[in-house]
DNA sequence: GTGAAAGCGCTAACAT
DNA sequence: ATGTTAGCGCTTTCAC
């Protein structure tokens, strides 16, 4: 079934079933009818492809999940439940707008040719990324080229390096540094000054922001930094088993301990508990995040929460507006984040 | 840039360049190069509209997530982990293939039809569903079409019962009635005879399935069911929490609980936690489907692991060869379920 | 081996 | 208000 079939069984040209189609003023209501009606009857439907080929908008965009390891895993980004929310929320902003969702995932850096391919097939109108590892002159590649992406965590200072100040870009921040700073004020509040950290990645601007600002709380306050206090978790809670257990080696803790993800304080938590070790009362947790199971477990975690929802929804209502309005300017926000006061954490007696 | 312009420059036509693209046999090497020099300068890439228009295939499957929601939930699926791992795993195989996934949620029934637009415009060549409510009618209507699609978790006595067995319909399961069996029978030989469950829904096969199991296994050990230990959850966990409450003030507690999802064997150990029940000690629990919350929490969750990856998996891998091979049959699949003992279940006297 | 030409199903400018 | 026509960018017969 065509827009000729559709055009011949109403007794009018195809230019009418067009015009019916596309919502035109100039056609009669009565004309209109009679080609709903035939549309209807025959369940018809224009072909996307022809349509977009014949100039219309093509209404879709592609989300890229960024999952780059370079550890053993074999691709699956890294099993927290971290990504999945983020799926539902652009599609649902999406489709709310008529727009349609291309999932890909990008698993290495050559992956990355994706998001230029499906730009330069015109299979997408838009990008949005997330995940770990931007790889900035990707990025910058895109935008070059013209075409809009909005990115979710993605350090500022790349944007400044690489110029992309006036480029056709979105990008959507939480607010880590200050939520970092707002935990640790409420750990060093409860009394403690020997303060360890899980570290994520550097690649990824909340993983450096939350150490960054891990270090400026500790010197604000004259604490000084034990670097075997500092554990390099890369956000990955395999990782972290072993720092852990490193740590406990030592035979001397810190008193607490902020992890930069859940995942991370989780992991931290199942191996003190092995050992013996009790949380909070031989030493204090904070994570990062808020995954659905930091509530739930035992005890409940106190930690930072990232609205990863509200972000992802923001930077696609962005990358949106931005493709209808044919904007081509940089935009940025930034979301603050909130501290979750739960179980993982004890006052203890100054020394 | 466009064909035409690539023809141009390489000294071609643009059939050649066409024949370069799609890797045709009879154009020479030397040619081929050429050809290929240019595009690759220039970065070329076909318009796939035009492509698909022109009569190519359209190597794309859209992926409908259905979560019907009788009730307030706004939407979002029932918030449960479950299915994050879908989407990732669906796009994985496709990608893998050359395909691309446009990924779109159902939330009511008359979200169905865009199922069917999807196809109807060319969008898509194929179709995966999973999620709770599968719309048999809805179903038929599109294998009707002669569109191919995939069903997982889809009740065999509706394909029956709509004459689908000869149309173009994948249907993968899980054989949820022999984990159950199982299940119960590991709980039984506990000593266990006053057993109650948590349902899900019977508009799922699963749900159903697992219910119906529960009734056979105690039908077949001839203990008797009280109504007042059927604890109707829906798979959810507000639901649950609900039942849970008034089954305490009952006074008068079952030793062992079946839940038919470990979301709702979550719901239940939060509410006895608040009320002092201990698990294992006062009362049993038993999962189902092994979320990876499952052996995090304390105590780790019993629970019977659905292989929901293996089973997207393959139900994309069966759509796909489907649709390569122009195959119009019906395929089903049934994966075993894998009970996973840990620390929810205990022995007690038999009284 | 390669080019010319028709056509995929639609939209939109133009003409009436 | 409606029909005619020329593309959109590609693939694919059909000639040569």
């Amino acid at each position: 079934m065509k827009s000729d079939d559709i055009a011949r069984l109403a007794g009018v040209s195809r230019s009418t079933v067009s015009r019916v189609i596309n919502n035109y003023p100039n056609v009669p209501e009565k004309t209109r009818e009679k080609v709903l009606k035939v549309i209807k009857k025959y369940n018809y439907e224009p072909n996307t492809s022809a349509r977009i080929l014949a100039g219309k908008a093509n209404n879709t965009i592609g989300l890229f999940v960024i999952s780059i390891s370079e550890h053993d895993s074999p691709g699956r980004i890294y099993r927290s439940t971290y990504y999945s929310s983020f799926i539902n929320a652009v599609v649902d902003v999406a489709n709310t707008r008529g727009y349609y969702v291309l999932v890909h995932t990008i698993y290495s850096g050559k992956d990355y040719s994706k998001i230029n391919h499906s730009f330069l097939q015109k299979r997408i109108s838009g990008g949005i990324l997330v995940g770990n590892e931007k790889d900035s002159c990707a990025i910058k590649k895109i935008t070059d080229m013209g075409y809009p992406i909005a990115v979710v965590d993605y350090d500022p200072k790349e944007i400044e390096r690489h110029k992309m100040k006036d480029s056709n870009l979105i990008v959507v921040n939480s607010m880590d540094f200050e939520g970092t700073v707002q935990a640790l004020n409420y750990i060093i509040g409860l009394g403690h000054n020997d303060i360890g950290i899980i570290t994520g990645r550097n690649e990824t601007y909340s993983g450096k922001q939350r150490f960054e600002a891990y270090r400026y709380v500790m010197e604000q306050h004259g604490y000084k930094i034990r670097p075997e206090f500092i554990l390099e978790g890369e956000f990955l809670k395999k990782k972290t088993y072993n720092e852990v257990e490193k740590l406990i080696k030592l035979k001397k803790l810190p008193t607490a301990l902020f992890a930069c993800n859940d995942d991370m304080a989780l992991a931290a938590m199942e191996v003190f508990e092995r050992e013996g070790i009790r949380v909070p009362e031989d030493i204090s947790i904070i994570g990062f995040d808020d995954i659905p199971v930091a509530s739930q477990m035992k005890p409940a975690l106190t930690t930072v929460r990232v609205p990863v929802d509200d972000m992802v929804t923001k930077a696609t209502d962005l990358l949106i507006e931005g493709i209808e309005k044919e904007e081509r300017s940089f935009k940025s926000e930034n979301f603050p984040t909130e501290f979750i006061s739960r179980d993982t954490c004890m006052k203890i007696d100054k020394q």
